[in-house]
DNA sequence: GGAGAATGGTCAAGCCGCTTGTCTACCCGG
DNA sequence: CCGGGTAGACAAGCGGCTTGACCATTCTCC
């Protein structure tokens, strides 16, 4: 993974790897709690906001297409993570709502993730880890008001 | 791609945005120079040791099944970024090697991906940055030794 | 208030990258 | 020389995403 000829490794080599150790948390959370949920899904979960969530205001905050999504978001459904029900305030649309079991994926990943956080700072140190977080928080694009 | 509910957005989501930007970068060389090529191609390039390698060997480096890494493969070498011969001391086995287009590509990947990362320092300052980059790197496991 | 454009969402087909399974060619240890 | 292991190719399939077409509803504006 890293680069035999030159000297330091590629910050993407970098980034991938700590891409992959979390993914790796996440899939041993889902086998443990959530069977069949992938990364995106719990990503997807984390975007709902309290009230629910029209699904083609879901693709803007996610960045992918509304098939792409309402496919990503139907095992969710079948799950019980979310459920779908009509917006009032408009008869087309839908509105994604996190359902209890969803809040509680949610939670479990914060938690998870905040282990492996934990576990990283306890190996490069409290503080160095603490900026280097603060560094990626920087470099991310401000949030996304998805929730308005 | 933030969160809306909790107060910190989620490491995995700070990963996936730099992430992003890297590839968009990278994107953009291959619509330059390279095109055709992807993340994983620029990869597999700078995992090429100048001796060259068997496929096998590289598989074990990239994490991918020899398939995979077989098709990732043909387009490089129908670009004429590696050629592959045969092991001379080993009919089964076949060596693949950069070409000078090949190398081409990885220093322009590195050339590239340092811009990116000029930038980065400037936004954050360049301590912290170097901090971040220091942690990334202690987090990654130990330089796999593909070359031997 | 009615026609036309815009919006929310679904359905269907296809592509790309990867997987598993199977096969041949070759190496090596007895 | 024979059996097991290894290098790699071939084929089929699948998951996740895309584009394209479509229907239902709402908005805009004359």
């Amino acid at each position: 993974m890293s680069d035999p000829v030159n000297g330091e490794p590629l910050v993407v080599v970098l980034l991938e790897h700590a891409m992959h150790r979390v993914r790796a948390e996440l899939y041993a959370l889902s086998d443990a709690s959530f069977p069949g949920l992938r990364t995106r899904h719990y990503r997807l979960l984390s975007l709902l906001p309290p009230g629910g969530e029209r699904l083609t205001r879901l693709t803007a905050a996610s960045g992918l297409t509304k098939q792409a999504l309402a496919q990503a978001l139907a095992p969710l459904q079948a799950g019980g993570y979310v459920e779908v029900v009509p917006d009032p305030s408009d008869r087309r649309a839908r509105l994604v709502r996190l359902t209890d079991r969803g809040r509680e994926a949610t939670a479990a990943v914060r938690h998870r993730l905040a282990a492996v956080e934990r576990e990283w700072a306890a190996q490069v140190g409290e503080e160095r880890y603490a900026v280097a977080r603060a560094v990626l928080t920087d470099l991310a694009p401000g949030p996304v008001t998805v929730g308005e």
